[in-house]
DNA sequence: CAAGGTATCAAGCGATCTATTGAATAACAA
DNA sequence: TTGTTATTCAATAGATCGCTTGATACCTTG
């Protein structure tokens, strides 16, 4: 094998991760992913895809080495597959939102008018000084999988039953799944309809467990990680 | 529009950007401008591509927001699109590197037997002290576009003649493009050869600069940077 | 073991992507 | 202007991708 020869099956190596990213399903599916481990079928109605699509797609995130999958007795559940692939599918979404003007146009269009926001550093410092309530407003499966220490999970569909359980007279913050999920920005609405003062999370909670524990493990490969070769 | 249809809009807007990594050629394109902006028949003869290929594809990464480009007079420069074009195509090298065994396999087999390394502190504090040469033995256009401070150039296809030039009684610390770059490792089994003690740099100099400044600029987009939408 | 749900496989068709070829355009120099 | 070099455009054929449909494999429960 010559040089040349070398260099390009090294290319092409890292392009089978780079296809991973090429197709609008399988980021869904990645943004999913990001927030919990789930099976084919939750997935497949969360994206409004066929199972059989799903699987598929599921199949090429797991050749791409971006997820891994452990069966469970009936089902099969998905999860991304550590922390570079997490980090990977932020550093897209963000580059992809900075550089590309249509990324920012419908991400406007999605998300509706913009909300007053929180930062991380602010919002850990009112929360020691105990004078903010932290909410998240994600299903309540996603806030089991882990969520940002202190918060209460109230899933956004319940919120307006439930909002005699929060202060009147506090700030509070809403967080959901990061930069491209409604949720928050719905929930500071409706709280601010019912006379509350309230803000949103910039970050979501990947990007919250992220910078959490800061590069923390070389993450020794693990099994079922690395798909046929 | 439908809240489902604004949400899969965001999603192929998104992956306009990750069909960018979807070939080996754009990625070895994105290689190469990791280390310094270049003009399209520069790129053609670096990457082994036809012009005309070469320009398509650098169309592609334009469209996907990952390069800038520049006429300058008779010929066209591209260069890699800021921070967030650098860093994704490091976090996807990287990923890759860790969960595709595949690509840990052709990079061993195009870089050759490991040599002896060293890592980013380790080199600043022991050149603080004085007592290491450090070299960056990458041609000269990619050294005068940006190397390490205190580096010299001694490009791998001039070391042999220039051997004398270099201490035998100090340690010689040698840098190029990346991990994935053979003329560190070359370098190293040159000097040692001659009966020099030498050190591969683990960071090749992309890596050195994107720590070196760490997440300064918020950037404000830049003319030329957003394609066509 | 049979039934029922969950996931994957296999085949097929249209759409998209890739590299090639040859022509067209832009900047510069004589 | 004309020639030269650098780049892009346009058209094409072959390969790959993406989704659908229907069949198959796997695991649990009765």
């Amino acid at each position: 094998m010559t040089s040349g020869q070398a260099k390009s099956a090294l290319f092409e190596a890292i392009a089978v991760m780079g296809k991973a990213f090429a197709s609008p399903v399988r980021l869904e599916l990645l943004d999913l992913l990001a927030q919990a481990p789930r099976a084919v079928d939750e997935l497949a109605r969360a994206s409004g895809q066929s199972t059989a699509n799903t699987s598929q797609h599921l199949q090429a995130l797991y050749a791409a080495g971006m997820v891994t999958r452990a069966r469970e007795g009936t089902s099969v559940r998905y999860a991304l597959a550590g922390r570079e692939a997490l980090s990977l599918w932020l550093a897209l979404r963000d580059a992809s939102v900075a550089r590309l003007a249509e990324v920012e146009r419908a991400a406007r269009d999605y998300l509706g008018d913009e909300v007053d926001t929180i930062g991380r550093e602010e919002l850990m410092a009112r929360m020691r000084a105990g004078d903010v309530v932290l909410i998240d407003v994600r299903p309540r499966e996603e806030f089991d999988a882990g969520h940002i220490d202190g918060a209460r999970s109230i899933p956004l569909d319940e919120l307006e039953q439930r909002l005699a359980e929060l202060p009147t007279d506090q700030q509070i913050v809403a967080y959901c799944r990061g930069p491209f999920c409604a949720y928050a920005h719905q929930a500071v609405r409706t709280l601010g309809t019912s006379g509350r003062r309230a803000q949103r999370l910039r970050e979501g909670w990947p990007e919250w467990q992220l910078a959490r524990r800061p590069a923390a493990k070389p993450a020794p490969r693990t099994a079922g990680h690395a798909p046929r070769t």
